[in-house]
DNA sequence: CCGCATCCCATGTGATACTG
DNA sequence: CAGTATCACATGGGATGCGG
């Protein structure tokens, strides 16, 4: 008997067995977004241990989760079709999550992946649908997202390009997306700053994504 | 910063932190079926050691997961709202571990609780609206449940009473609920034994819950 | 520099025993 | 029954090393 092995015949246990362990869940967030090399991976979880993340992808790996791919000259991690199906595991345990955050703490960081899962998390199709297609240039902290909404579609990168809306923000985005901050106010306080365009659009970009109270 | 700290201000980050701990999902899953005492719950996850259930539940009634409810002369846990709205992310986690439970290994158990879940999980509201009203009695190994579906309903009990159909079986119900057994194999390979009632009806059963591949 | 492997220590976990 | 105490051990964390 494995000494992860929990001893039951269920889903559940099962689950927690090949991705309870430590850091593993974020290793598959991270790769929800696309493949990443090692080095991507310990750039966007800073406080995992390099040995520990070798042997999360080893595990993740021999689970069937995610593949090493060597690809010319360089190694990626992409997660097979079977790790891609934890994605409504991830986006449930960051709807959850998000409910518990509260103010950011001393030394939390917003990384460029874990705010677009966190984007994707809040999105909110149906509403989207209603609205004019729309893209956003969001800086949030070093990182620089581009945001485009077309219809019920949601397509977030890391290259720029035309945007109807530039902001610079920080943790505190979370805090406009559960509502929690309204937008004007969230300008107002500076939490965002509106670097181009028109600041009204500011509200679409709140109603178009949300975190549900 | 605490040791559990993963530094990032994220809702899946926030979530693993408060019930990514080892066991601290399966005491939420059993939860989820109802209010349990302490020996509820530690009969219901065998292999977990009495120091850590003990210390799991203090840290979730910490963090506003459960609480401790003294009731006339007991004490039960149960959840909060908040640990209540844990349920998507239970059944996402059962759904996507139960396509790779494999064959039952020596030693895994079914508990109530588990099997419990299990059906919320492969429960198909929408397939059952369409089916007449039933009842089960399902034995699985020394538990026994009693399901019964009303329409899109779904309730599942520890008390018996009336059933159209009573059978038992063992871990190898999760192999039907898969679709990788079916009903006629079931019972002709002994893994699902008929008590009372017309044999047809696990036919429906197995219409009523499905765990997709 | 990237992709890890090694070392050492702190912490968490597990088994068992024990107590109100 | 509902936990607490103790101790051995496994795992995680952080620093460092090292080959390609």
């Amino acid at each position: 008997m494995a000494p992860r092995d929990y001893g039951q015949y269920c889903g559940v246990t099962r689950a927690v067995e090949l991705v309870g362990e430590r850091w593993a869940l974020l290793i598959v967030r991270d790769l929800l977004v696309g493949p990443r090399r090692y080095g991507e991976l310990a750039a966007g979880l800073p406080r995992i241990p390099s040995n520990i993340l070798a042997a999360r992808l080893k595990e993740l790996q021999a689970e069937g989760v995610l593949r090493r791919v060597p690809r010319s000259r360089v190694v990626v991690y992409e997660l097979t079709p079977f790790g891609r199906e934890l994605e409504p595991v991830v986006l449930a345990l960051g709807a959850w999550g998000a409910k518990a955050m509260g103010v950011p703490r001393e030394g939390q960081i917003i990384t460029p992946d874990s705010m677009t899962v966190s984007l994707r998390t809040a999105f909110r199709p149906q509403v989207a649908a209603e609205l004019p297609a729309t893209a956003y240039a969001a800086r949030v902290g070093p990182a620089e997202l581009r945001i485009r909404v077309d219809g019920p579609a949601l397509d977030v990168t890391r290259e720029d390009g035309p945007v109807d809306l530039a902001f610079a923000t920080g943790p505190g985005i979370l805090r406009l997306l559960s509502g929690e901050l309204a937008p004007g106010r969230a300008i107002a306080t500076g939490v965002v700053e509106v670097l181009r365009g028109p600041r009204d659009l500011l509200d679409r970009f709140a109603d178009t994504f949300h975190l549900a109270a």
